[in-house]
DNA sequence: GATGAATGAGTTTTCATTCAT
DNA sequence: CATGAATGAAAACTCATTCAT
C-alpha cells in the first residue's frame, strides 16, 4: 500500500506544481490570459497532462482560488484566535496590516479573488461565483464571532453591515494602491481600523 | 466649415449608438461575452463600421467606462452643486442614494466597472488603468470641494483618505448586495453616512 | 435590395460548395474522418469561414445526408409518380435499378446514410439520428403509397413491413457488394424484386 | 512445456477479460465513446497492460467483432446441426427467433456490428472487411449445407443469393426495431421466414 | 463612408500510444 | 510482466481584425 501511497502524495504534489505555475502565469498575465497551453509550459508539462489532475480549466481555476481563499482564511484565523490578549483595535490594526502584506505586489491576485464574485458571467464560471460566495460566508462568520467577543453592546449595526463596511474600506484602499491615485503613500492599517471602528460604534 | 461640424456631430452620435448597443449586449450577455459581431449587430452597423468609430475593441471598453463615468460624475456634481442648503450628513445621503440608483437598475453596469480591470488584456490595463486613475482625481477634486465646504476643520484624514474610504463602504455594499449575502435587504443610505462620518470626523 | 438578394444567393452557393467539399471528404476519407479542418481546406477556406455557413459540424453533416435523402426521395418519386404504366415488377426493378445505380461506387455514402441511423452514440449526433427516423419515415409513406396502387387486396403484409422487408433485401445486397462476397457479381434488379414480390405476396 | 501452456492459457483468459470489458463500455457509453482508458478501468488492469495483449485499439476491436461472430456463428450451428427433425420452415424461425434474442438483449452488440464499419480508420476498414468477409463466407456455408439439406431443386437462386436476402431481410427488420418505425410490435420469425422462403422458392 | 465575408491565431478538450519505473 | 504518468497530435469552435467591393 505505500506505493499506493507514494503515488497519491506524487499526484498531490503534481497538483501543487501545476497551481503553482497557473498562479504565476495569473500574476504575469493577469485572469484573462490565463490559458491552458500557458500553464503547462509553465509547469513544463504537456497540455494532456493538466487534465490528468484536473477535469477542465474551471476546476483549476477554481483550486487556484480556493487555495489562494484558504490561505488567507488561515491567516485570518491565526490572528483572531491568537492568544495575546488584544484590544479589538490591535486585532483589526494586525489584521488590516496582514490582508496588505498578502496582497502586497500581487495586484493580479488581488484582482482575480475580488472579481470572482462579480463579473464572470461566463457559463463557464458558474461555479467560481458559488467557491466565491461561500467563501465570503465563510469569512462573514469568521469576523462575526470576533466581533461579538468585543462589545458587542456597543455596536451600532449587525456584525453583517460591519464587516461589509470593513472590507470596503480595506478593499477601496487597496484599489486605489494598485489602480488609482493612493500609489505613492503606504496604508496605515490604524487609519483603516479607527474609521471603521469609531464608524460603527454607539 | 459647417459641413465640417455636421459631420463631427454625426460621428459623435454614431459613436453613442455603438456605445448603447455595446451597452445593452453587455446587459443582456454578460461582460465576458461582448463581443464586436454582436455589438454591431445591436448597432444595426457592420462589424466594419465599428472600426471607423472605434480603432479597436480596447478603445471602445475605454470609451464605455468614461461615458459611464461621466454620467456618473455628472449626478454627483448635480447633486453636489444644488442650490438647496442641506447638511452634509443630508447631502451624503442623497449622494449614496444616486448612486445605490444608479447601479440598482444596471447592475451590468456595476459590473462593468468593477471587471474592466480583469477583462482585458494587460496592454489594455494600462490605459484603463490611467482612465480609471483620471476619474479617481476628478472625484477626488469633487469631493475635496463638497468635504472643504463642511467643517473642514474636524476630520482626521485628508480629503482623498475620506474619499476612498467612503466609496469603499458604497462599492461593498453593492458588492454584497448584488453578488453576496446582503441580498434581501435595502442598503439605507443613512446607515452608510453614519459609518463614514463618524469614522472620519474627529 | 438587388443587392440583398444576390447577396442571398452568394450564400447559398457557398453553402453548396462547403457541402460539396464535405461530400468529397466523406466520399475519399469515410464518415468517422471528417473534420472542419479537412473540409476547410477542401472547400479553400478557412476553418472559421465554415462557422459562418453552418452553426456547428452537426448541422453541417445533417444538410450533407438531408442534401443526400433529398435528392435519392425525388429519384424515386420520379420513378413512382412517372406517367409510364408499369406493372409494379417493372417499377420495383427501376426503382431498386436506380438505387444500385445512386451507390455504385460510393461505399462511403451508402456507409454514411445508413448507418445515420444506428450508430452515433455520441451525444452531438442525436439530431442525425432524428434526420434519419424522419427520412425513413417519409420513405415509408411513399412506398407505402405505391404498394397501395397496386394489388393491394393481394398483400400479406402491411405496407410497413412490406417496406422493411424490401429495404432490407436491397440494403444487405450492397452491403456484400462493398465488403462482402457479392462482389464480382452484378446485382440484377429483378432478382430482388422477384423474392419480395413473392414474399409478400399471398 | 507445460509452462508454456499455461501462460498461452492465461493470456488467453485475460484477452477474455479485457474483451468482456470493453463490451461492457460499449454497452455503458455507446459505440463513439469506447476509450482505451475505459476499458482499462473496466478490466481492473492498467492502460498499458492493454497494449500487451493487444496490438492497439483498432486489434481489439477486430477480435471483439470477431468474438462476438464466433458467439452468434455456434448458436446458429446448434440450431442447423440439432438431431430434432424439422421442417425447414421450423428451422429457420428458430434461427430466426435465436437471432432476435442474441440482439434483443444488447442492442449495442448489433449497433457494434453495424457500426465496426464506420467508427474506424480507412486502413482499420481494411482489417475489419476481411474479418467481415470471412465470416460472411463462414456464415454462407453454413446456410448452403442448412439449404442443401432440404428441397435442394426448388429454390430459384444461389444460396449465397438466398443468405443475402434472409440475411438482409433480418436485419433491416432489427434496424426498424431498434432505430426506426417498428418500435412497438414485436418481429414475428415466421413472417420473416415466409417472406423469405417464398420469396426464393420456385 | 459602409459592408460583411474571410481570416487565422488562439482556446479548450480528448485519447491512442509510449516508456521509465 | 505490469503500471499509469505523460505525451502530442488531433479535434471543434471563437472572435478581433482586415480588406475587396
Amino acid at each position: 500500500m505505500s506505493t499506493k501511497e507514494r503515488r497519491e502524495r506524487e499526484k498531490q504534489q503534481r497538483k501543487r506544481t501545476i497551481i503553482k505555475a497557473a498562479l504565476e502565469v495569473l500574476r504575469e498575465d493577469g485572469f484573462a490570459r490565463i490559458s491552458m497551453d500557458k500553464i503547462a509550459e509553465r509547469a513544463e508539462l504537456s497540455k494532456g497532462a493538466l487534465y490528468l489532475y484536473f477535469e477542465n480549466k474551471e476546476k483549476l481555476i477554481i483550486e487556484i482560488f480556493w487555495m489562494l481563499m484558504e490561505k488567507l482564511k488561515k491567516k485570518i484565523k491565526d490572528i483572531i484566535s491568537s492568544d495575546e490578549k488584544l484590544e479589538l483595535e490591535e486585532k483589526l490594526n494586525k489584521l488590516i496590516g496582514m490582508v496588505l502584506d498578502f496582497y502586497s505586489n500581487e495586484v493580479e491576485f488581488f484582482v482575480f479573488m475580488n472579481n470572482a464574485l462579480i463579473g464572470l458571467s461566463s457559463d463557464m464560471m458558474q461555479e467560481l461565483k458559488k467557491t466565491a460566495v461561500n467563501f465570503s460566508i465563510e469569512l462573514n462568520e469568521i469576523m462575526e464571532k470576533l466581533f461579538e467577543e468585543y462589545n458587542q453592546d456597543r455596536y451600532k449595526y449587525s456584525t453583517l453591515e460591519m464587516n461589509i463596511a470593513f472590507r470596503g474600506i480595506i478593499k477601496n484602499f487597496l484599489v486605489e494602491k494598485f489602480f488609482g491615485v493612493y500609489k505613492q503613500e503606504k496604508i496605515r492599517p490604524e487609519m483603516l481600523t479607527d474609521i471603521f471602528l469609531r464608524g460603527v460604534m454607539k
